[in-house]
DNA sequence: TCAAAATGTCTATTGATATAGACAACCATA
DNA sequence: TATGGTTGTCTATATCAATAGACATTTTGA
């Protein structure tokens, strides 16, 4: 685990940002408990081979993002430091789930729609293809961090007014429980991880390069009827999932 | 899903990646199935709003990669196109996951080493820290791609000799079996997503700026005694996990 | 055979990225 | 209070990234 030179040149990828990733990285993993602070700029500089110039841009970068805070002749001292466990299990909910680790959670509805099944949402839900559907995007919070932004899909005859629910209770458990549905259970979970898009990266409050790990879930209500499809793009410097056999 | 001005500027990332892998994961996706060609490069250019010149560095990259090939006056063919599925269950094994979705399935020893069991890694194995354990270092292959990268170690008491096992039968299973472990299953995983260092750009044949998407998995024995801890590294552009519960 | 459509090549210009060096400003502590 | 270690600011220079325009070359199909 040296952590020697760990950037290229001429890849597209400028070297501020790529340092930046990794010092965001070392944050997250713990690498710099002890004194709370990041190594000194000529440090770092040496260490990843690149000016002194270089390394403060990344840095810019950091506090920009509120991770870490410069304090001349002090040091930079680390602001912040977190990544959610969500574990991923028969009885996944996501409220319940992130629940114990934060505070604070809360659950926006950014845009609700009512409209006909793609083929992708229909083989999902078990419709046939152009069957009505409502579409929620939510955003959700841990603690005022964003934490995950989805695209659920329901069946529209089942869970009319799915979206007030929501609304009301910012959580889709409880939703459901409003619209005389108790319980369901998460029947598959596809994960997958890219780059974020532009209209993710501003409600995630990420910066361009972020990574999100998509969760494409589907969840059933007792007897195995499909009852919601949803694609949750998670920061992936935020959370790690855990699957439990 | 309009694809359009899905670049940002002065982020770090030059617009000619970013296009480079938004248009590999297009591909990945199966957007441009019905020609087999990605679109006219002053098509891209409008669609992204950039220069044709900065949509040609974004296919070079990708020509360079293999993944599409250029032909003067008819277009820019997909030359490969592929996301392996890798289900995570309580039976999960690499090559028997995999091994369907590809014609040839190779596993490389790269290192073996014996060492002193990590906080982690003892934490994990159920080991104190300090006790021996056998560490090897593997690239797995399909279809002469390479697929992931992993890390993993075994109380080396129980596991003397795997490494020998693992070169002769390129496969995990086989060489527990040889050593007289016939099954096993999967206990937990833990799933997160992180930018590629150097050393597995190298063996993956990456990109600087590539997702990883990384499994910390731990097997137990039918007994529920732990065997097996492993870091896989999977490059996030070909293959996708799927969790039924 | 010709024209349309596509990729290939060249020149030129502008702004972002990275290096280099020097020095100022600030903090902790001996 | 002096000193060493740290971040902040400035200037200068070279290379990469992106835009712009013009034209060549190749394929396809009318």
């Amino acid at each position: 685990m040296a952590g020697l030179k760990q950037v290229q040149r001429q890849t597209g990828v400028a070297l501020w940002r790529q340092i930046a990733d990794r010092i965001r990285e070392a944050i997250g993993n713990g690498a710099y408990d002890e004194t709370g602070m990041v190594p000194p700029e000529t440090v770092l500089a040496l260490q990843f081979g690149v000016n002194r110039h270089t390394v403060r841009s990344a840095l810019a970068a950091l506090a920009q993002e509120g991770i870490v805070r410069a304090v001349q002749g002090r040091g930079t001292l680390i602001e912040r430091k977190e990544r959610l466990n969500f574990p991923i299990t028969r009885r996944t909910r996501f409220t319940a789930g992130i629940g114990d680790q934060a505070r604070e959670m809360r659950g926006l509805l950014l845009d609700e729609a009512q409209e006909e099944a793609s083929a992708d949402v229909a083989r999902w839900l078990g419709l046939k293809q152009g069957e009505q559907v409502i579409r929620l995007e939510t955003l959700r919070h841990a603690d005022r961090r964003p934490v995950s932004k989805a695209t659920s899909w329901f069946p529209a005859e089942r869970f009319a007014g799915i979206g007030q629910a929501y609304r009301k209770h910012e959580s889709i458990t409880k939703a459901f429980a409003e619209l005389g549905l108790s319980d369901y259970v998460r029947a598959t979970t596809e994960v997958t991880a890219a780059h974020a898009g532009t209209a993710d990266l501003a409600d995630l409050e990420l910066t361009p390069g972020a990574i999100l790990l998509i969760a494409k879930a589907m969840n059933t209500d007792l007897e195995g009827v499909p009852v919601q499809y949803s694609i949750s793009r998670f920061a992936a410097d935020r959370v790690q999932f855990t699957i439990e056999n």
